[in-house]
DNA sequence: AAGAGTAGCAACCGCATCCTT
DNA sequence: GAAGGATGCGGTTGCTACTCT
């Protein structure tokens, strides 16, 4: 289920990665971090252009993707959120951890779209109660909003809570590599270090690795 | 067994948005 | 504020594996 590698009139390949072409991606993103979409082809040896070097490291060499098949909750999340926002896959990813937009999308077009068609058939037939009911999306989104109201006691309490944290650039300089992908990163008031890791501390800290968000728990 | 049709998914393309100068 | 470059996003394509006839 792959194209075939092929190389392109200005000398850039297309198509399948192969693992030696993977393995430098990632050695040179776990080392250097992705600076620069455009520019990390050229320094890690790689024949191939920045955007296709960033799908590549976000769908798939980025550490926490999962692969393989969706759980039930997961679907349903993804059919709620999709009635709710549509076609938004980037959104809808940030509320799956370790999913990408490609890999939502893909899988809505190949296994829920026709469940959420024969549910919505179904509805139209019979009233369907959930249809008024408030989902568990518009909830954690209610959730969300009044955390982002507060968002200032937030970020005081967010402070305090990992206060702890080395200093920011280190901090940032040290997940850099695992960040990529991600052109910000929270505003996080860092201040003396501890001997904890950067990710023991994120594990500890309720902050979502990939967003940088405090976790709604 | 073989060819046709379909499913699944990695990857590309082009436009939109953001960021920097 | 404008322009140009970088990045993000969603739609689409192309290829292989699988299923059906």
């Amino acid at each position: 289920m792959v194209r075939r590698a092929i190389v392109d009139k200005n000398g850039l390949k297309k198509g399948t990665w192969s693992r030696e072409e993977d393995d430098k991606l990632r050695a040179y993103i776990q080392r250097y971090g992705c600076w620069n979409w455009r520019k990390i082809p050229k320094f890690a040896g790689l024949s191939r252009c920045g955007k296709s070097c960033r799908l590549r490291w976000l769908n798939y060499l980025r550490p926490g993707v999962k692969h393989g098949n969706f759980s039930e909750e997961e679907d349903d999340l993804i059919i709620q959120m999709h009635r709710k926002h549509g076609n938004k896959w980037s959104r809808i990813a940030k509320k799956l951890p370790g999913r990408t937009d490609n890999e939502i999308k893909n899988h809505w077009h190949t296994n829920l779209k026709k469940h959420h068609k024969q549910m919505q058939t179904a509805v139209q037939e019979k009233d369907d109660p959930r249809e008024n009911s408030e989902s568990v999306v518009d909830h954690i989104e209610m959730l969300e909003t009044e955390n982002s109201v507060t968002n200032a006691t937030s970020q005081e309490k967010m402070g305090e809570r990992i206060s702890c944290l080395p200093s920011q650039d280190t901090f940032w300089e040290e997940l850099s590599p695992l960040c990529c992908g991600y052109s910000s990163v929270p505003e996080v008031n860092c201040t003396a270090g501890t001997g904890l890791t950067s990710m023991k501390i994120l594990e500890e800290s309720n902050v979502d690795f990939w967003t940088g968000e405090g976790l709604i728990l």
